[in-house]
DNA sequence: ACGAATAGTTAGCTTGGCTAGTTACTCCGA
DNA sequence: TCGGAGTAACTAGCCAAGCTAACTATTCGT
């Protein structure tokens, strides 16, 4: 097994992860990972805009509408006024889906805590160091091209 | 920075290359992940089939048939018999084919390649169980429901 | 105070999935 | 050896979720 295999194989799973998810939420995989920024956003106190959310996603904001329209009317997201730019909106995820997100992810999420804490202090820094190299690579606009 | 973060902007740096090299080659991210499969079954010798590949992209194999007809017409793929089993059909990517990809993708290999083999000997044997284990996490069906 | 820029939305089209049903072939057991 | 169950691929027709273009409301710069 080598390190690029390894990472293949955990691209493989979150794959399947989402999948998995999607169809257990009854809902597609961008509008689930509107969500999912939609509460990353709530706990950084960066409030999420439409715009932001579109760029997020990579879709277009005509896109970003309907899919708000969706999650509005699923009570998964809610719209409330921009208290400084009156065009504007921000995106709040509801109880309701903070809860089945929750559900879905938070012993998962624990478990991956507990796997990145038992990763041997001698190696992580080569380890985080390895991985943004990787995100370097995927990065780099064909470099030479 | 964490190991976790880390992993995640691999994450998000794979999606957008994706998304790049798509375009690139104007055509859709699923058709690209086929003609990228064609190939690695090629290499290993693995004949290729719509059924296989219909469980590598998680389509119907209704879709998958769609694709394969969508590539055909664009050069990218060909149908072949089957040399045992008449119901069946080998797919293989055409000489245009790999020649896209390797334009697109080859640089970006090598450098990777050479990141991983620069990834200290020390630290290696762990970051591939710290890989592992992270897939392992993202594999269990919320163990415990 | 007004023209250009920006946030969001609406309207209508296109694409790439899906399910159901068909054809052709294989394999197994009476 | 023949008939029926199972399997591979494909076709037809539907629907969801993306897109572009056009519109409204608001802000900002001069």
């Amino acid at each position: 097994m080598t390190v690029l295999r390894a990472l293949r194989s955990v691209h493989e799973a979150d794959r399947e992860m989402r999948r998995r998810m999607s169809t257990g939420m009854s809902m597609n995989i961008t509008d689930l990972e509107a969500i999912r920024h939609a509460i990353a956003h709530e706990r950084a106190g960066d409030p999420l805009t439409p715009k932001v959310l579109s760029r997020h996603l990579g879709i277009s904001g005509a896109s970003t509408s309907k899919l708000i329209d969706r999650l509005t009317h699923s009570d998964h997201l809610v719209r409330v006024a921009h208290a400084r730019d009156r065009r504007s909106v921000i995106l709040l995820a509801t109880e309701h889906a903070h809860d089945q997100v929750r559900e879905q992810l938070s012993d998962m999420h624990e478990r991956m805590l507990d796997v990145a804490h038992s990763l041997p202090e001698a190696s992580r820094a080569d380890t985080i160091g390895f991985l943004q190299a990787m995100a370097d690579c995927l990065r780099v606009e064909s470099g030479a091209n």
